[in-house]
RNA sequence: GGGGGCGUAGCUCAAUUGGUUAGAGCGCUGCCCUGUCACGGCAGAGGUUACGGGUUCGAGCCCCGCCGCUCCCGCCA
């Protein structure tokens, strides 16, 4: 007989019925005249009781053998428990199953790793997690995971649909276009020597979308960057991607705040206020040092150029001199700080080509610090109300070009933040989001190395049209309409409206990017010329679903939300993917292997 | 490509910093146990210290190499 319920249904009031539950041998607790059974499934855990007073021997016995994760059927019928045996921490822990029949399924063998112990589990190496995936996608905080990614899916889905847009698929064999992240490729059998490529996102395909008349498109879209790992990065990722025809950048802003807020909803039950905050990013890396600023605390870069300007020390002043700026912070109550710590924040600091790191501790109503001697009267009082100094403080500066000095103090402003929260000076509540957008992206970036400049976003994405005219001019001042979504100092997305005139996307490729003629007509001619037939103004975003639901988990690696990830080297543990290839896989590929073979 | 951390029993960890026969908890096996839910009690099995070299009277520990996992930098239009 099949189940009639699931493990997590029966209450007390149904007490009385004759019921059958399947699933995994959660645990065993043999106390000779009596066995304890849990059972459990997706949904949960029922305790099942086997007593020998009422159960043929055989059937006493099998119950007897039972081991962890075995596959059973348990019938039997519901029953209350004794008093004083309820087990409040679990919701069907005011009954139990008196057992009268039990089937084995599949028995299971001893396992490599408990499934059953929260804290043991958790602890358990990831790379025997990888490797029997099955058996950790077991544990309940996984299955969470793995049901809290479909339920978002699913609220996305619906709210794009509400919003009128069409799910569309796109190739994932597509063309490659050798410009931003490394491309896996594909080997075409029937075209020899040619190759597809994974596409890093469907940007052009939306794009072209647009020229469809979709005008309003959204896909979960798989994408491939064939680039180095991180907690953050998988070689194959899932973006809620979408594009829409006819709008401005404000209107992308309320679409996906309304997203958002639908999500934090249905995930965390939390009312996300909106608008969200919208930063500059000049005045993001100005005050966070970070385009990605997390502002859940203070600690905020401030500016000490002018006062340090024509100062004593010339360190300072020789950066000021040669067109840079000394910004400091005040991490609060870290005076304390040990020497390994100063010492990981100097290899920051060093890591952006600055020679060392100047600080102040204040301790016993002194100014400890080896540049202190050098600051006049008057640059000590600018030091002590503009950063609000007091007893227990510990002050960073950077001095150098405006981007470094701001990135270097960014980088140690989080990383003060850790510190000061493992001690518990610092605490941010788990359920406090800070939803911000950063906009007014620069348009380009110069290249030192190449002498080119290069385009901040990707090449498609449209200047502020009041800058167009500087694009030949005076390309740093142009501004992209480029927006990025952060939360908690984390870029969940980022887009742009899109050039959608073929003459701008022609300057931009030729006379600011200098790619080419030919080169472009290669890459992009079909882009370029269906952009002749009628483009609509158009613009859109992406928003990296792993990353999105990772902190909706609350966990840091996003290997934790992905049911079958790589490791950092990109391989899968279970399946040990990637493997070689067969000499007839290869023949009919019109590939010669040169690589070294392993072992 | 570079830097850091880790690798000891099935799992999580220890081993007094180079010194006898590498230990503990959990798990596993056997026996006992009728209200457990981290059940309890008794007994037992279980080790190529990731792998390969080297130094040493002696290596889990030191050195070199190599493999794997992980974090970071570079990279990720």
């Amino acid at each position: 007989m099949k189940r009639t319920h699931h493990c997590n249904e029966l209450r007390p009031a149904h007490i009385g019925r004759a019921v059958t539950l399947e699933g995994w041998v959660h645990s065993r607790r043999d106390l000779g005249g009596l066995i304890f059974i849990d059972v459990r499934d997706r949904e949960g855990r029922t305790q099942t009781v086997f007593d020998p007073s009422d159960l043929p021997p055989p059937l006493f016995e099998q119950a007897a053998g039972l081991r962890s994760e075995c596959v059973v059927r348990i019938s039997g019928k519901v029953r209350a428990r004794p008093d004083g045996t309820n087990n409040p921490r679990i919701s069907t822990g005011e009954v139990e199953v008196l057992a009268s029949g039990l089937e084995v399924l599949n028995p299971a063998e001893v396992l490599p790793f408990p499934v059953d112990e929260p804290e043991v589990a958790a602890k358990v190496n990831e790379e025997l997690r990888l490797k029997y995936r099955y058996l950790d996608l077991r544990r309940p905080e996984m299955t969470r995971n793995l049901r809290l990614r479909s339920k978002v899916a699913t609220a996305t889905r619906l709210f794009m649909d509400e919003q009128g847009f069409l799910e569309v698929e796109t190739p994932t064999l597509f063309k490659s276009t050798p410009e931003g992240a490394r491309e896996f490729l594909v080997p075409s059998r029937t075209n020899p020597g040619q190759f597809y490529a994974l596409p890093q996102s469907p940007q052009q395909f939306k794009q072209i979308l647009m020229v469809a008349g979709v005008e309003r498109y959204f896909q979960l879209a798989r994408c491939y960057r064939d680039e180095d790992l991180r907690a953050d990065r998988q070689p194959e990722f899932t973006q809620i991607d979408l594009e829409l025809s006819f709008i401005e950048r404000e209107d992308i802003y309320a679409l996906i705040e309304g997203l958002l807020q639908r999500i934090w909803k249905t995930a965390l039950n939390l009312d996300v206020p909106t608008p969200f905050r919208r930063l500059r990013f000049e005045e993001a890396i100005n005050r966070y040092g970070s385009d990605k600023p997390d502002t859940r605390f203070g600690m905020e870069l401030v500016d000490f150029t002018e006062e340090f300007r024509a100062s004593q020390f010339k360190i300072f002043s020789s950066a000021v001199a040669s067109q840079g700026v000394v910004k400091a912070l005040n991490a609060k109550g870290l005076a304390d700080v040990t020497q390994g710590q100063m010492d990981t924040m100097t290899e920051y600091a060093k890591a952006f080509g600055a020679k060392g790191l100047a600080y102040i501790k204040v301790e016993g109503g002194e100014w400890k610090s080896p540049i202190v001697r050098f600051f006049s009267d008057a640059e000590k009082a600018a030091l002590t109300s503009k950063l609000g100094i007091a007893e227990g403080d510990l002050i960073l500066f950077a001095a150098d070009q405006w981007l470094t000095a701001c990135e270097i103090l960014g980088k140690i402003r989080l990383y003060c933040a850790e510190v000061l929260k493992a001690q518990g000076k610092l605490v941010i509540p788990p359920d406090r989001f800070d939803f911000l957008w950063v906009v007014d992206f620069p348009l380009l970036s110069f290249d030192k190395e190449q002498n080119r400049w290069y385009s901040s976003h990707h090449p498609f994405t449209a200047p502020v049209p009041e800058d167009i005219p500087l694009l030949k001019s005076d390309p740093k001042k142009v501004r992209g309409q480029h927006y990025d979504i952060v939360v908690n100092g984390v870029e969940l997305g980022g887009g742009s409206i899109r050039i959608h005139q073929a003459e701008v996307q022609k300057t931009v490729f030729e006379d600011v990017l200098q790619i080419p003629p030919e080169e472009i007509k290669l890459r992009f001619g079909y882009l370029l010329e269906a952009f002749k037939y009628g483009a609509p103004p158009h613009g859109g975003i992406a928003l990296g679903f792993d990353r999105l639901i990772a902190i909706l988990c609350g966990t840091p690696s996003i290997r934790d939300v992905i049911a079958f990830p790589k490791t950092a080297k990109g391989t899968c543990l279970m399946t040990e993917s990637p493997s070689p290839a067969s000499a007839r896989q290869l023949r009919d590929l019109h590939l010669e292997v040169k690589a070294a073979k392993k072992e």
